[in-house]
DNA sequence: AGCCTTTCTGCACGTTTGTGCAAACAGGTT
DNA sequence: AACCTGTTTGCACAAACGTGCAGAAAGGCT
């Protein structure tokens, strides 16, 4: 009879002694016969393996203010991660991305297929996730990221590959370029079979996860100066009024995206299809992607999305702010 | 723009700070000027009130070996609650019914009616629930309490009093006597509309929570030593071969209950009805009560069961011996 | 306004918890 | 057996936390 003890199991123990019947670690040391240190790491390993799952839910009806208005005006899932405006830009990545980590998680249940963009918001995200054993689930890459010259965006596999291990998934990399120099070249690309089974994952994509792209005047933001375009490039898409992206896809301010012909180029899923998946979360961090966000907003690109107080402060109120000096300010701290 | 601050508010954005983005209390209470002890009660508060919702959930597929075998032979959803084999009975029960409490809570949505009995082990339960807000609920009393001399079961409004308030719930309690003296009373006061109410409630129960008694020679448990039945009611128990009851309706070894007379005069719901119900949850501490849990078993009248590793222990030790000894040992194994 | 009752706040203190570090241990290799 | 390497453990200390208490603030009532 004698139970083997695993160090699963005293974890399970430990967390039900701990949060379910309010035990203090030392009482709990005494019972497993160990000391209160080693409890307090299993308890650790209980909450990072998501053998303990905390979730903190608005009851709706006394949601924040802020919260009623984007999700009455947008019409989707909004989450305001709350920050001091103190705080600088770093920061408040880390913790909206913490949070996004956290809200994301309980979303994902087992042989869900998740498409995963990449860029700075996105590896932040990865970077948080906690863990939670789901069978079947596919991580798939939404869209590509080479590119020869940076070296800083390695992350795009590290990015899935986070995301893979947090929920015990298979991931599946896109190893293309992120845009095309022609596209010819992605046209007969997307022929090939090794392509095709990417691209046939995609279509079946549960939910999707993803930033936004911001089209500034003075500082574009990582796609747009990470080497991925060109000057002719970034002509075009001003004159075309782009407003961001998704996914290395781009829209205007009103979320229309037709003769944009950058699109042709680029690796990531056609807005129509991204918007036939079922769950697709848009995570932002920072007011100066307020452009971008309002035009994937208006294109109708998420139903759900997490973003940070000042932003979604920026959101609810009037346009009138977006010619403002302050934006300028912002723009110029721009991180990684 | 003055966001009115309540003090939900305050609780919610803790919360989020705290458990969301890993927060310290202290810097909390900087961004919400305020002191650090003021946070640490929020958090409380947001915890009590469900704000906070703390589960842990055993992946099932590395379920120790006792829940295993239990969920197995028994075909219930089992929670065996750790606890030390050198606790006495009392500090037990309250571990078991802290723990049953969170279990719980859970499973009510919106609109249930939770059908709740009476008894120590329902009284710990009720006292460790933790809030959540729910919609359209109603807890209605499984039996009645009537009783002139004791005064200790006054408890039976004040249990189904507390799973109300915890819910947000209307709660309707049971005016009549636990026992008839007489069959025909009961079958009169059945027809009254007053009483008829209750009764509809009952079979419109979607869970039902409940402890068993359990005949032992010994030490017979509250409804046998409470002064609710007489001598003659408890010989005729014993020569009923009864071995427990639920909610004040007896049965048998082998989960049998036809031809047990006092069971026309109980209160409580016939075992057929009470089987009617989708989710019945079975609240047992202390290994004394294993008689009657066995019976309760046999008849099925359990969904899901919460019990103390002991009880549990006992619970597929002894049945083993009761038939064929390599079938203990065969299913001391019984891996998965 | 004045008084009383109730709730809220911050402080101070003791308790509980996280974590760097060095020793103990486990597993593999020569 | 001796050695190396990577993990686990307990200790000790610092950080984080809960709570009784006394004063402050907020209502209620006359």
């Amino acid at each position: 009879m004698a139970n083997k003890r695993t160090k699963q199991s005293d974890a399970l123990r430990a967390a039900q002694m701990y949060y379910l019947q309010d035990q203090t670690m030392d009482a709990i040391a005494r019972e497993l016969r160990t000391s209160r240190s080693t409890v307090s790491r299993l308890l650790s390993a209980a909450r990072e393996t998501g053998l303990v799952q905390i979730q903190v839910k608005t009851p709706a009806d006394r949601a924040p203010e802020l919260e009623r208005a984007i999700r009455k005006r947008y019409q989707v899932e909004v989450h305001v991660v709350p920050v001091s405006d103190t705080l600088d830009e770093m920061d408040v990545l880390d913790r909206v991305s913490m949070q996004a980590a956290r809200t994301i998680t309980p979303l994902v249940d087992s042989n869900a297929v998740i498409g995963v963009a990449w860029g700075s918001t996105l590896s932040a995200v990865s970077r948080h996730l906690t863990r939670k054993t789901t069978h079947g689930t596919t991580i798939v890459q939404l869209n590509g990221a080479g590119n020869t010259q940076t070296t800083g965006i390695t992350y795009a596999s590290e990015i899935i590959r986070r995301f893979g291990s947090a929920y015990g998934a298979k991931v599946e990399q896109f190893p293309v370029p992120a845009f095309f120099d022609h596209a010819e070249t992605k046209r007969l690309m997307w022929e090939e079979r090794s392509v095709r089974r990417i691209l046939d994952l995609q279509e079946r994509m549960t939910i999707a996860i993803f930033g936004v792209g911001s089209m500034n005047a003075d500082v574009p933001s990582h796609v747009y100066a990470g080497g991925y375009l060109d000057s002719t490039d970034l002509d075009e898409l001003e004159a075309s009024g782009v407003a961001g992206d998704v996914a290395t896809v781009f829209f205007r301010d009103d979320g229309s995206d037709t003769g944009i012909v950058l699109n042709d180029r680029s690796s990531g899923p056609s807005l129509d299809s991204l918007r036939r998946v079922r769950r697709r979360i848009c995570v932002v961090s920072g007011a100066k992607k307020i452009k971008g966000l309002r035009g994937a907003l208006a294109a109708g690109l998420a139903t759900d999305l997490i973003l940070d107080e000042g932003t979604a402060r920026e959101l609810v109120e009037a346009d009138a702010h977006s010619s403002d000096p302050i934006f300028g300010f912002l723009n110029s701290l721009d991180g990684l």
